[in-house]
DNA sequence: TAAACGCATGAATTATATTCATCTAGTTTT
DNA sequence: AAAACTAGATGAATATAATTCATGCGTTTA
C-alpha cells in the first residue's frame, strides 16, 4: 500500500514547503498529492502532515515517512539509472569462461580496450569448471566461453575469431631445432610438458601422439606458461603451444617453434580459437562489442 | 516508474520459483505479473527474466531488481508496522528534551516504569539545543520538554510535575555546614560550581547573587553532578542543586544542603520541573502515558 | 475587508492494474 | 508419438485507482 510515490510526495512536500510547490515540482496537481496522502491516512488511520495556519508541519508519523523517503528515494534513482545502464549496454559484468589455457594472453590483450571502450562494464574470468565450459555457459556461470574445441550444441553459437598452428617449442639448443617439422616418433626420447588437464583435451595428444600411437619419454605438468617456456629454454622439455605465442617469446627466450607434422595433419596442428555464446538469448550490447573488438586484436 | 510492486513481484517469483506461484502469494494472478514485469521491461527497455523450459531465470538486470528489493522491502515492511503502531498509539518515539541538568536523575526513575509500561515506544533523551528547549519543542525535534523554566508560548501547554528547593550544598567540613540558611554575601569569599551554561540561566544568579549585587571568589565549570559533588564534599568548592538531590547523595558523602535565602527569595528559591508539551496537536498516547507517570515518581 | 494563498474535498474523468480467455511452447505421461 | 499437462505470454474486457476540475473554507496579507 505504502509506494514510492508516497514517499515521492512526502520529500517533495518537505522540500517545497507547500502542497502546491510539491505538486508543481512533481508534474502533478495539488489535489493529486492531497488525495494520495489523504489515501494512505485513511488506510493507516494516522495523520501524515498538519495544516498549520497556512503552512503545513509533518507529524511524527510523517517524519518517519520523510526518514524512509530519504532513505529509500536516491536506491530507487540509482536502481533505475542502472536498468537504464544496462539497457545500453553500458552496465553489467562479462563473465567470461576460458577452456585454453595459452589464450590467456590473447584474451589479455582484448580485455584491455574493452574496459576501455565500456567503462561500465566489468569483466569476470574464469578458466576451471566442474562440468566443462560449455554447460558453464549453459547454466549461466559464464556468458562467452573462449575454446579452441567448439563442442557441438543446439542453443550455442560459435564464432571462430582467429586461426593460428599449435605447434612444438623446444629449445635453440635441443638437436630438434634444426628440423622444420618433425613427426610422432621424433618425441619418443623427449619430455613433454603440459597443463593439468586431461590428455584427451590435449591436441598433442588427440591430434599427433595417439592417432599414431607414438608417446613420450616423460610427461611433465606445469600451470604457468611463463614458467613452461623458462623449462623449455633451458631444454628440460618440449611443450605444444600456438606458433604465435612461441614466436612472441622467441625475442626474450632461446626458443623455436616447430610443426607437428602426421598423418593427420600434414600441414601441421591447424587450429581455431572459438567465442561460445547461449543463442536462445538477446546478447546484450556489451558482448556484441566484445565479440567485434576480439575480431581486430592481432595475435602475432 | 519503478515502483514497491515491482520489487514485490521480483522478490515473490524468486522465492517460489515461479510466475504462478509467485501471483498465489501475492493474491493476484498469473497475468497481472506477467504484465506489470512487461511493463518495466518496455519502459527501460531491459529484460528481467527469461522463460528457460518451464522454469524461469532472472538476467543480469532481473538480479539487480532482486538485491534491490531484498533491501528495499523489509524497509516498506518495517516502515508500515511502525505506522499501524503509531496509529495505534502503541508504538512510536518519545523524544525528551531537557533543560534542566540536575533532573537527569529524575528522568532515570520515570523512564524505568514508563519503558516498562510502554513496550513498543522507544524513549530518546536530548540535553542540548541550538536555539533552546521551547523552539526544539516547536520545531518537531522533540516531544517532550522538561524544564524548570516554563517560558510562555500559546502553543505549549506546561504541566508542572513536583516542587523543589534549589539549595546549597556545601562540605560538611565547611564553616557554612553550621548555617540554616545564608545570604547572597556570604557566598564572597566561595567557589561556586555551576554546570556549563550561561549565567542567566542558574537560578542561583538570576534569583539570588545578581539580584543582591552579591558574587562569589571563584567560578567552576563542570558537566557531571557526581563530580561536582564529589568536590564539594571535598571542600572544594559549593554548588546549587535541588535539594532533593543533595539529600540523595546525603548517605554517601559529607555534604549538607542549606537554603538560599535573600530579599527576592525569603523562603529559599522554590522550583517546580515542568513538563511542556505542543498543545495544538493530539497527542499519542504514550505521551499521555508518561505525563500521568511522571506525578507518580517521588523524588526524595 | 477584500484579495490572495493554500489545502481539502466530491464528482468526473482519465489512466492504470487486473482479470479472463486463449495461445504457445516446453515437459511429462501413456 | 500423441495426448495431457504445466507455465508463461498476450489481447481484450473490466475493475480499480489515480488525477483533474471545480469549488469550498480557513488564514494571511494589503
Amino acid at each position: 500500500m505504502l509506494d514510492r510515490s508516497h514517499l515521492t510526495i512526502i520529500k517533495a512536500v518537505s522540500e517545497t514547503g507547500t502542497v502546491t510547490r510539491a505538486a508543481e515540482q512533481l508534474c502533478l496537481t495539488q489535489s493529486a498529492l492531497s488525495h494520495a496522502i489523504k489515501k494512505i491516512e485513511h488506510h493507516y488511520q494516522v495523520q501524515i502532515w498538519q495544516k498549520e495556519g497556512r503552512k503545513l508541519r509533518l507529524t511524527q508519523a510523517g517524519h518517519q515517512m520523510l526518514n524512509l523517503a530519504n532513505r529509500l528515494i536516491p536506491q530507487f534513482d540509482y536502481a533505475e539509472q542502472q536498468l537504464q545502464q544496462i539497457a545500453q549496454g553500458k552496465k553489467g559484468i562479462l563473465r567470461i569462461g576460458m577452456e585454453c589455457h595459452p589464450c590467456y594472453q590473447w584474451l589479455l590483450k582484448t580485455v584491455k580496450p574493452f574496459l576501455a571502450q565500456c567503462e561500465g562494464v566489468d569483466v569476470d574470468v574464469r578458466q576451471k569448471f566442474q562440468f566443462g565450459g560449455l554447460s558453464a555457459l549453459l547454466g549461466y556461470e559464464i556468458d562467452l566461453l573462449i575454446t579452441p574445441d567448439p563442442l557441438f550444441h543446439k542453443n550455442v553459437l560459435y564464432t571462430p575469431v582467429f586461426d593460428y598452428e599449435h605447434a612444438l617449442v623446444v629449445s635453440g639448443q635441443s638437436p630438434l631445432a634444426k628440423l622444420k617439422h618433425l613427426s610422432p616418433n621424433d618425441l619418443s626420447e623427449q619430455t613433454l610438458i603440459t597443463y593439468p588437464v586431461e590428455a584427451s583435451r590435449l591436441d598433442i595428444f588427440t591430434h599427433f601422439l595417439t592417432p599414431s600411437g607414438a608417446s613420450v619419454k616423460q610427461h611433465k605438468i606445469i600451470e604457468n606458461t611463463e614458467i613452461m617456456l623458462q623449462m623449455v629454454a633451458a631444454n628440460r622439455g618440449v611443450a605444444a603451444l600456438p606458433r604465435w605465442l612461441i614466436e612472441e617469446y622467441q625475442q626474450q627466450m632461446d626458443i623455436k617453434p616447430i610443426s607437428l607434422v602426421s598423418p593427420t595433419a600434414p600441414n601441421g596442428i591447424q587450429k581455431s580459437i572459438h567465442l561460445g555464446i547461449r543463442e536462445n538469448e538477446t546478447a546484450p550490447d556489451y558482448l556484441n562489442t566484445f565479440m567485434a573488438l576480439s575480431k581486430k586484436v592481432k595475435v602475432a
